[in-house]
DNA sequence: GCTCAAATGGGCCTCCAGTTCCGTTAAGGG
DNA sequence: CCCTTAACGGAACTGGAGGCCCATTTGAGC
């Protein structure tokens, strides 16, 4: 394991600090604009005004280098929006993903990812903590939902809020197809309908523990 | 474009349908095995017992290949149990995608053709017939719903069996994580709760044209 | 069962992604 | 401001994926 993410640096500020960030909006584009599979480090390197040797020596392969990225773009959070009304919350969630997915450069990025993610455990890994980031940042709308009495007690909010973004990404990667507003109103609709029927709500026994229910 | 999915093919008995039996056959194990970016042609040729050189000729490329793949897998059909009842039905096909995904053969196949889809343009095409294909075999249950008086007439069939599926996927494709029992029979449930509220309903005006409502 | 071209397969070649080597640059501590 | 060495970058190297040539096999029509 020659190439690490970024952990042990001794020395990362200045230059090191500039070269990585150059590499990584370089790889982002030309991984939304070639996809996945026609991605050559060498390219990368090039468009960043960065040494090959240096791409190799410090990311060594593609999906290392994706992992990378996705860490940096965990660390950037999209502030939410709050109507107070579960159905405007989750609308408005559900068009943010809509928007993103459907964005030329963001879509395809998100596209090529997870056709990364899904060609390595460490960036599969990336990519499970990148959503659940996400998630965590949405889930306390669900929450006072349930506060205010809008959604049975015990309903899983995380769970309520992948039920939105699922239908928009599940039409992205099998249809290959964008989805467009009425699609994410519908998402948002459809997770609404479903928790307000207690789908995703589990019953939690004398000791804590969840039970679907 | 030297490379044909099979369409003009001269001599398509014998001899080459053995060749692309085996080929295909090989593609799908390995892919499964290795994923989609370690896939290599020659591999495949030594796999399927069969000379390098007639896998470039004939497929050319991985995504080629995985869309002559695709083609063949449309084909067949599996059988859908009918119960009678909305929820069943959805909870069959729900049943049926989660133990596909979660299938450690299948899942990873799964995975690495809609990996494949997202690189090539062709592949994507090949697998959005294939789920048009699976989805028009379950659609009619969802219509037969209608038809009994359970759904609002106007419901859109396919996309409250597509709503079924896009959470399992989702989970495998985003959280990395194959989906349990218990997501398909949550996913059934969800897409009932919402078909029941007239959220996969669509109205139809007087020049027959379709409107989300 | 004979003929002919479609289809296959072994071996050779090419080219470039990925690697190595080593000299150069510039963080960071004192 | 100077020294040490982490980090970078240019250039040359190499293994193997992908492509080509041509002899051989075999499907399909008669």
């Amino acid at each position: 394991m020659s190439a690490e993410g970024d952990p042990g640096r001794v020395r990362p500020g200045g230059r090191t600090a500039r070269v990585r960030a150059a590499v990584l909006t370089a790889a982002g584009d030309l991984l939304a604009e070639q996809g996945f599979d026609r991605l050559d480090l060498a390219d990368i390197a090039r468009r960043a005004g960065v040494g090959k040797t240096t791409v190799y020596r410090r990311w060594g392969s593609v999906p290392n280098l994706v992992a990378d990225l996705l860490a940096e773009m965990a660390e950037q959070s999209v502030p939410r929006t709050e109507t107070g009304a579960l159905e405007g919350d989750l609308q408005a969630n559900a068009r943010l993903v809509q928007r993103t997915l459907s964005d030329p450069r963001q879509g395809r990025l998100f596209t090529a990812i997870i056709a990364a993610a899904t060609c390595d455990t460490r960036t599969a890994e990336a990519l499970r903590r990148f959503y659940e980031v996400r998630i965590d940042e949405w889930a306390p709308c669900v929450q006072q939902a349930v506060d205010r009495g809008e959604l049975l007690a015990g309903t899983d909010c995380r769970e309520v809020i992948r039920a939105v973004s699922a239908p928009l990404y599940y039409r992205l990667l099998t249809v290959g197809q964008a989805p467009v507003e009425a699609d994410a109103d519908r998402a948002a609709q459809a997770a609404v309908a479903a928790a307000r029927a207690g789908v995703f709500t589990t019953q939690v026994d004398e000791y804590g523990r969840a039970d679907s229910g």
